[in-house]
RNA sequence: GGUCUGGUAGUUCAGUUGGUUAGAAUACAUGCCUGUCACGCAUGGGGUCGCGGGUUCGAGUCCCGUCCAGACCGCCA
């Protein structure tokens, strides 16, 4: 009787009460149907309200809610007064009568019955819970963590993991029927230094090693497909040891992905696919063709590589239009942006000087934000007024597209850091205007990503995406004489501006892996030492293969239309990296330290 | 590593230019209540104002330090 839509017959329930068993339906299962049967529930206690001459109890369970009666003339009296001293989250047990309510509640599910009670078993008492079990609940993030086991009681937490099972499944059998097959990939491996922090294990049968716990399990997936398992997928848990955030983890969950004898062209449908199978299946949304976007145009017209289009306000360069004319922060800058503000021409000064204060502090950290009011009656009024014509004026709106009534918003400065600022300010001004439509989901793919970034700090190049990028084949001969102008095989998938799904076409020669290692700064010692493994098994046929990742947190998240991933992990770890229910980290004693050889100060065990 | 915001009853919060006994709601306890479902009414208990130091006749309030929490920047191939 698990499941809640088979019901059992009278005579089941007859058999069930012999057997003494804890119950025949759940707390969302009863209605007029079973007017008049017998049945035995189980659950907590969300509510006692005592009347004195009567008491009802709300019985909770995973599955909803059912109304309890006690009656001082229809109870017994023993029953009746162990109902009235029932608190709060108490598991009881009832054996009972389906009867129709007095009064209906039309907002609940089983609101037109009640189970009139004839006998009552305390199962469990329970401790007052620290914050109230309820859907808007009084209870404060870190108390909720704290005692997460109650917190999962509340409706919303409870569906949110209902939400995650269900677009875990739907993945799980788009894939499987696609003919990838699940395999699991060990948890205990190598530390490398490309990437993330590692975290480490040491390891006690080989003294002053460690294992590290995979940031993904990237090389594993690659040699699957050299070992000819041909599309592999699993879901799987992966580590990285960096600070948090609201959408991000120590511990994450990636649903990994890889396929052999494919170009980017068959990895993108096939994951479109997907994508588009989990909008239909989980949110009933059909989505047209996912556009796509080289990253260098992401860079130029959005400031980032993961654009939320769900609404516009592109980047519109200026640099030839405003500068020259006397305007000296202008003049002496590398970029002079804009956006275009639709309806803002209306903001009061007062508003607009907060924006630019926002746009100041140290987080944005731009200088100073120059505006163009684009009146209705086709005059401009701006910051700038001393330095630039009318005409100006009206060719910058021009180029911005601006229409009447629209906000002209201008950020000048170096390169990068510019577009950044005008980024942030986009989503500021889309948040601040309403134009991040919640209902709407806007999945794009970004594509041809720079293979390698220059790295300032260590003056070297990094693996923008991972050492096992393979370029495009027409870059090839660029890897020798201008590494960072070399395009890769690699993609990301955006959707509404959060980065939900990543990966590219992996190196299958052994040459150009080594090659690669090079270039990143390895020696070939070191190359060796750490992707031997790698390089060894390039050696042996190792077929044409690419794959990708996605968020499998962040993506509940969003389409279950949340910012927080914390919502859709069961015990998620708060800011500073800690697990507060159990207090986790936590130190270890001497012997166990000894025996991992962390501690040589310890007394020798005797 | 940095910036910002917060820490007062079990919980969520208010607390004025520094000034009498630190409040509200909710939760909890007791009693009343003939159909409740955010039940209602009455009464009651409940405080190391995160911690340490300083200024002052006097500090929840001002200053310094520190701890904790959250958001963000750096970081996250």
């Amino acid at each position: 009787f698990q499941n809640p839509e088979v019901q059992p017959s009278g005579f089941f329930i007859f058999v069930q009460h012999l057997l003494n068993m804890y119950r025949t339906h759940d707390c969302g299962a009863l209605s007029l149907e079973q007017l008049n049967q017998t049945v035995t529930l189980a659950g907590w206690v969300q509510k006692n309200r005592n009347k004195g001459f009567i008491v009802w109890i709300d019985l909770r369970d995973r599955y909803g809610i059912t109304q309890l009666v006690f009656d001082e003339n229809r109870t017994p009296k023993e029953v009746f007064e162990t109902a009235q001293g029932l608190g709060r989250e108490f598991v009881i047990q009832v054996i009972g009568t389906v009867i129709e309510r007095e009064s209906k509640n039309p907002n609940m599910a089983t609101g037109a019955i009640e189970v009139l009670v004839e006998e009552l078993r305390v199962l469990n008492t329970a401790k007052t819970p620290p914050f109230t079990i309820e859907d808007q609940t009084d209870g404060g993030e870190e108390l909720r963590m704290q005692y997460r086991y109650l917190d999962l009681r509340r409706a919303p937490v409870k569906e949110n993991l209902l939400f995650r099972h269900q677009v875990s499944m739907a993945v799980r059998n788009y894939l499987s029927k696609a003919g990838f097959i699940d395999v699991e990939t060990p948890y205990l491996i190598k530390s490398t230094p490309e990437g993330a922090r590692d975290f480490v294990v040491p390891s006690r049968m080989n003294e002053g090693q460690f294992y590290a716990l995979p940031q993904s399990p990237q090389t594993f997936k690659q040699l699957l497909m050299v070992g000819g398992l041909d599309k592999y997928f699993q879901i799987v848990k992966c580590f990285r040891d960096e600070d948090l955030r609201a959408d991000r983890q120590p511990e994450f969950t990636q649903i990994d992905c890889e396929m052999t004898f494919v170009d980017q062209e068959a990895i993108l449908s096939q994951f479109e696919g997907l994508t588009r199978h989990l909008l239909k299946e989980i949110k009933g949304i059909e989505v047209a063709k996912f556009p796509r976007m080289p990253y260098e145009e992401a860079i130029k017209t959005y400031g980032n590589d993961k654009p939320d289009i769900r609404f516009g306000m592109k980047f519109k360069e200026l640099n030839t239009l405003a500068q020259g004319k006397g305007f000296g922060v202008f003049d002496s800058q590398e970029l002079v942006v804009g956006i275009a503000v639709p309806g803002a021409a209306e903001m009061s000064r007062k508003e607009i000087d907060a924006l630019i204060d926002w746009v100041k502090r140290p987080q944005i950290g731009a200088k100073g934000l120059v505006y163009v009011k684009c009146n209705a009656d086709g005059s401009f009024k701006s910051s700038v007024d001393k330095f630039f014509t009318h005409d100006d004026l009206a060719a910058w709106a021009k180029h911005s597209k601006a229409q009447a009534g629209d906000l002209i918003l201008i950020l000048s400065g170096e390169v990068k850091a510019t577009r950044t600022q005008l980024s942030a300010l986009r989503m500021e001004l889309a948040e601040r205007l309403g134009l991040r439509n919640p209902k709407e989901f806007a999945p794009l793919w970004v594509t041809d990503f720079p293979l390698l970034e220059w790295d300032e700090e260590s003056e070297r190049y990094h693996a923008m995406h991972h050492p096992f990028t393979a370029p495009k084949p027409e870059h090839l001969e660029l890897l020798k004489t201008d590494p960072g102008a070399v395009k890769a095989n690699a993609y990301d998938l955006v959707l509404n501006g959060n980065e939900i799904g990543g990966g590219s076409i992996r190196v299958h020669d052994q040459q150009l892996q080594s090659q690669m290692f090079d270039l990143l700064g390895f020696t070939k010692e070191e190359a060796q030492a750490q992707f031997g493994f790698l390089m060894d098994a390039f050696q042996y046929g190792a077929p044409p293969h690419g794959g990708i990742a996605f968020g499998l947190d962040r993506l509940v998240a969003i389409l279950g239309g949340e910012e927080t991933i914390r919502d859709f992990i069961a015990f998620p770890k708060n800011n500073a990296g800690r697990d507060v229910m159990i207090d986790a980290p936590a130190p270890i004693n001497d012997e166990q330290l000894n025996e991992l050889y962390l501690k040589s100060t310890a007394p020798p065990k005797e």
